[in-house]
This record gives structure tokens, sequence and C-alpha cells, in this order.
DNA sequence: CTAAGTAAGTTGGACTGTACAACTAAGTGT
DNA sequence: ACACTTAGTTGTACAGTCCAACTTACTTAG
């Protein structure tokens, strides 16, 4: 990092700070932290965003966009700590899965200058906590969302999407899409729905079970059939990585 | 992104750019790029280091560090751009496998103030370009680098050593680090130097050869022995994803 | 009280690809 | 000619998925 002798003329005079520190008199891009939130709602993978505010001179005013906004270098210790504050902020969840999801920047993606933007992406389950009452969830039927976003969120939205269905192939990340307590068949669904796609019952089962993820509660789920045994996820479990995808189709 | 009310009494007059958009008087953290850098040298992983510089004020004077330093805004249209800046100044290779492996970004991690920094990371062949004078090749025993690094690079490699061991489980990612042609024994011992444990010749041939990523070439290595099939990577393939690791050990 | 219906969960044979190990092939050096 | 070494193949065992049929346990309609 830096110590490289730079091109004064430059300009702009952002980024003073010439305290002990010699060499940082040069703009600095804009630092940003932008948040994918997933949850499985009425049976299908939502996204939540927010949308943008009207006021003078805002970029994309009333477009919806992610969740997020600037480092604030005074709140936020590090970068996780950042995305977990806009993720309580919108959701009042604490403490979900979080992952970093990549970064983006360049010299047009906010027209108000140059800007890198550091996303994240969350799984909560559905039963969470209290909605900020400028976000909405937004389905997204065959992995894709209608709506064009602010900024490049609609990149980092399919990135984010890719990102999960890939993982889902080989992971147990959608373990972190259940509530407290859940079915295996509950958790299969699940699993359909982010793959777009049937899975065999008796390798998932096998699969699952053997992972040593979950185990079960001394409930059953009753219905208009036959009960189905009740799991809770192991508590502190790191996510499980199999040494198999499932079959991908053809 | 943005467009929050935020505190006016966080001082430094750092970021001011009011244009035609307001709102952007706050300190802004110092954005790097940073480039880890892999090849296999001597028959083994080794990464490429650079000194850092012993000038007035300069943090960590003539400490290790990974090739990187700040965005600069007039250069680098975006940030992939500028990871191959580097990648480029400090090795002369100019089209190589270059991934983004994630962002740190903390309070802390530098003394000159809040900063995030940009990671990629790059593998390429032994015999790409020419070095640059502060440059130097630090080999990996045991995927681990002996000398402390400046910053938090010894994390950041940490984490770039853990997702390349993770991919070779299962992807074609080796390929990138083999020179324009070598043979199939050549390939399994890059798998082994990376995994740092034995695979199976049998599989292993069978998984690479029906992944479609090389093609032969009309030669053959010839040596004290028998003499092996030469092959290439096939030109712009992408890399593969098995759909299955290599076996783990236990 | 029984029969039909439905979803949970199990079982077994076919198939795919790895594990392990022995084997053949093609060159060099003595 | 023979040993030696590495390239590459072959065959049996095994693990886990695929596919499909099956059993189990409950509700509801008649």
């Amino acid at each position: 990092m830096a110590g490289e002798t730079r091109s004064k003329d430059l300009g702009k005079d952002l980024g003073k700070d010439l305290g002990k520190f010699g060499q940082l008199d040069f703009p600095r891009p804009l630092t940003t932290v932008d948040v994918v939130i997933f949850a499985i709602l009425n049976d299908s993978l939502q996204v939540l965003l927010v949308q943008r505010p009207a006021g003078e001179g805002e970029p994309f005013p009333l477009g919806w966009a992610l969740p997020g906004g600037f480092v604030d270098v005074a709140k936020d210790r590090d970068l996780a700590a950042c995305a977990a504050r806009k993720l309580r902020e919108k959701t009042g969840v604490t403490s979900p899965y979080l992952e970093q999801l990549g970064s983006w920047g360049s010299a047009t993606r906010d027209p108000r200058g140059w800007s890198a933007t550091h996303a994240y992406f969350a799984l909560i389950p559905d039963d969470a906590g209290e909605l900020a009452p400028d976000a909405r969830w937004f389905p997204l039927p065959g992995g894709r969302l209608k709506d064009k976003l602010a900024f490049d969120h609609g990149d980092i939205l399919a990135t984010a999407i890719q990102r999960l269905r890939n993982k889902v192939e080989y992971t147990s990340l959608p373990a972190y899409l259940m509530p407290a307590e859940f079915t295996l068949p509950d958790l299969q669904r699940v699993y359909e729905i982010v793959l777009d796609r049937p899975l065999e019952k008796s390798a998932f089962r096998t699969r699952i079970l053997s992972a040593d993820m979950i185990e079960p509660v001394a409930k059953m789920r009753r219905g208009p059939n036959r009960p189905a045994q009740l799991y809770r996820l192991k508590k502190g479990r790191e996510p499980v990585y199999f040494v198999r995808t499932f079959n991908p189709p053809e």
C-alpha cells in the first residue's frame, strides 16, 4: 500500500491530513457499505430494498437501492461492524449470517464522484425483527428482480444471487433462512426455492443428517397428514461444506 | 447508499466536494488496492512481496508488504483496473488470473487513519515477465509465511492462501499457474503442492481430461524415462468447477 | 369404523466417479 | 539384455446420488 510517488497536479484539496504523515494530499474516493439481505417469504426468495430520499441533489431520487451508506469513521470500527449496523437499522436483526460479497468501485458508479462500496450479503429468517419504514421486500422470480435499481446495485444484487445459488449447491447456508424450528421437508423446500429445481428426497436427507448441522427437538410438526420431526440448528455451527454439489441438471 | 443525516461535529475538513451535491463534507477513509500474487517456483508455492520505503513518516519502514497502493482517481477507471496496474508494475504480467479476494477496512489497520483496502489475488506462471527491483518471491512452506507483514497484510495473505487451497479442491485454478505447455503429471504436482497432500493419479487424470479444459499439443516431453504428452490450456477458458472436491483426507 | 388421501420417511437397484493397487508401456543407463 | 523410472491404464471395492417403489402415520369423508 501507498508510499509511491504521485502526481501533484491532481488538483482538488480533498483528503488533507498532514499530521506526522506526508503524501496524503490527494483526492479520496467515497467509501460506502451496502448489504444484500435475503429472506424466504411466501415460499419465494426476496430481497430487502430501501427507497432513495428525494432531497436536493440526491442521486437517483425515489429510486430503489440496497440498504447501505457511507462509512462513518467515528461510529464504525470496521467494515463488518458498519454492515451489521446497516442491517440492524433496517431489519432489527442483530446476529444473522453475514458474509462479504465483494467490492465495486469506479469513477462512474456514483454521480457524486469516484466511489467504492463494500458489499455484504445477509441471510435472515422469515420471522425476524421490525422493518424500517422506508424498506420493502421484493420477490426474485427466477432469480431476477423486475425493477431497475439505483447506482450499480443491480449488478451487486445479481452477483449476490449468483453467489447464493452457487453456495447452496454445496453448503448448509439455507439453514440460516429457517425459523428456529423446522422440518427436513421445510429445509428441502428452501433449497429448492433458491435453486429453482427439485431435489431428491432421500439423497437430501442422507446428506443433511450426516452433516451434523441440525438436531431433533422433542416435538413433531402436526398437520393433516403424517407428522414430521422438528429440528433446530446446532448452535454456534459454522456453515457446513459438502464434498459434492447436488447433482446439477444435465 | 448515502443520503442519511450525519453528525456535523466529526471535524476535519477532509473530502470537501460541494458541487451540485451536498452532504459530502465528512472525513473519507483512505482507499487502497492490494494484490496477492502467487506462483509456483522451485516446486513450492510462493507469494510476491515488496519492501516498504524508508522515507519520512512512512508506516512500517522497510517492512514487507503486499504490492498495492492508493487508488488514483485520475488514472484508475475502476478497482480491477487498479489491481491490474499494480500487477503489471510489479511483474510485467498483463493477463493472468485475477480475482477479487475481499476487502479489509478499519480505523486501526493503517496508522495514517481509517482505511479500506480492496484485495485481489492473482495466479501467474513461473516463466512470466520481469520483476520490479523492490519485489521478491517468498516461499510458503506448509501454507504459511515465516515473516510478519506490514499493516494487516498477514491476515489478507492467510485468507488468500485459504481461498486458493479451498478452490483448488474443486476447480481448475492451478492451470493458471502452469507454463504454456505442461504435462498431466506436472499439473498434478501443482495441485499437490498447493493442497499439500498426494492425489490419486487415475482419478486425477479422469477428472481433468473430462473437464475439457486442456488440449494435447503434437509434442511429447522427453526425459530419462517414458515421454509424457504435452498439453496446453484451451484458450479463453473460464475456470472449470467440478461437482465434487478431491476426496479430503479422513 | 373403514377407506381414501396425503405427506413423511425408508428401502433397494442402477449408475457415476473416487480409492487403492496392480499392471503395462516407453524411454534411459549400465 | 536387464534394471530402473516415470507415464499411463485397468480392475475391484466403495460411497453417495438417482430413481422409483414402498411403508408409515396421520386426517377426513362416507
